[in-house]
DNA sequence: AACATCGTCAACCGCCTCCCG
DNA sequence: CCGGGAGGCGGTTGACGATGT
């Protein structure tokens, strides 16, 4: 039994099209339309079935088509849309004019869902890889093993490596945000709003936290929800009145209780409130820390030339001198 | 220069949904 | 209501160029 594939005829051609049958697609539907696909093959005098001439047209001579690299703003509304949509390529392509589904699952699968992963995403769920969950248990560690008298007992009596140290105080920061920033929801966590736009309290290490993700929903939403607050500009500033918020959560999305305005400086806040024992000299800052503040600092001021990439950049930067060759973290972890 | 590995993307496969008789 | 065909969609493959060793 089973089902008989679509183009088992005998001598239908199939793989790469030749500059020869585009060019007979595109002069048939250009005079009569496509019309049905399967008779549109045999009339256009194309040797192929008709799923492949309409894929062939769709995702690649129809006139609209825009090719070429993702701008930073398309590949923003992606990220956003996919959080709402999942893998709905078709309805996410039918938000980003001229790009077929075809071209963002690609883009998706081979530049996105990378990038998320380096920053310890999961590309699927939006939320924190879990792998990464068992980062949690330092907190304790370092709680329990005082590391900073680890360093003044040091047996051979030699200074404590001011790397090192000033990497153990980079960890502990880490830690203290990860305890304290989870009480605003989790957009908090996610470089991006909906809209694309700057999260300006984004930290990545939230994304160690609890792991829950408001954006994220069972049921794919109609554009009434998660879709038209992405897509809408108006609905969203950081500065929005009391009656555009309103407006915002009379909807049904699941975005809704999101408040923006709360999210602005509270990693600063709570990084004062609730310190840990500093283990080294918090002023002047050092080493590797200072160079990821300064790292940290370049990127917000570069974010009107290229928000998007300021924030992945820098996060995966700090990533990427850890991965590479002798990482401390990775270290520790082990 | 040769070979291996990686990244990209067009195209295919097969399942699902919709529509029509 | 039911069955079949066509279109739509998402997952996957494989060719090919780029890059690394």
């Amino acid at each position: 039994m089973g089902r008989s594939p679509c183009c088992d005829e005998i001598g239908v051609k199939k793989g790469p099209w030749t500059q020869e049958e585009d060019e007979k697609l595109i002069d048939y539907i250009n005079k009569h339309g496509h019309g049905n696909w399967g008779t549109l093959s045999k009339r256009a005098g194309l040797n192929r079935c008709g799923k492949s001439c309409r894929l062939r047209w769709t995702n690649y001579l129809r006139p609209d088509i825009k090719r070429g690299k993702f701008t930073d703003e398309e590949e923003r509304v992606i990220i956003n849309l996919h959080s709402v949509l999942g893998n709905k390529w078709s309805k996410i392509a039918a938000h980003l004019p001229g790009r077929t589904d075809n071209e963002i699952k690609n883009y998706w699968n081979t530049n996105i869902r990378k990038k998320l992963l380096k920053m310890g995403i999961d590309p699927e769920t939006h939320k924190p890889r879990t792998d990464y969950n068992h980062l949690m248990s330092l907190s304790n560690l370092l709680g329990m093993s005082n590391i900073g008298n680890t360093f003044s007992n040091n047996p051979l009596g030699l200074q404590p490596d001011i790397t090192h140290l000033a990497k153990m105080q980079l960890l502990q920061n880490m830690l203290q945000i990860m305890n304290t920033n989870n009480s605003f929801g989790n957009m908090g966590n996610y470089p991006y709003n909906p809209l694309g736009n700057i999260n300006p309290s984004f930290n990545p290490f939230n994304l160690f936290l609890n792991g829950t993700n408001t954006i994220q929903t069972n049921e794919p939403l109609g554009l009434s929800g998660g879709e038209e607050y992405a897509m809408n500009p108006s609905l969203y500033s950081y500065g929005q009145s009391e009656s555009s918020k309103q407006d915002i959560s009379k909807g049904e999305s699941s975005l809704q209780d999101l408040d923006y305005s709360k999210m602005r400086s509270i990693s600063c806040v709570n990084q004062e409130e609730n310190l840990l024992p500093a283990l080294v000299a918090s002023s002047p800052r050092i080493g590797i820390f200072n160079q990821i503040e300064n790292d940290r600092n370049k990127a917000q001021m570069s974010i009107d030339h290229s928000p998007s990439n300021a924030i992945f950049d820098d996060w995966e930067k700090f990533l990427d001198d850890e991965s590479s060759g002798g990482s401390y973290w990775k270290e520790l972890l082990e």
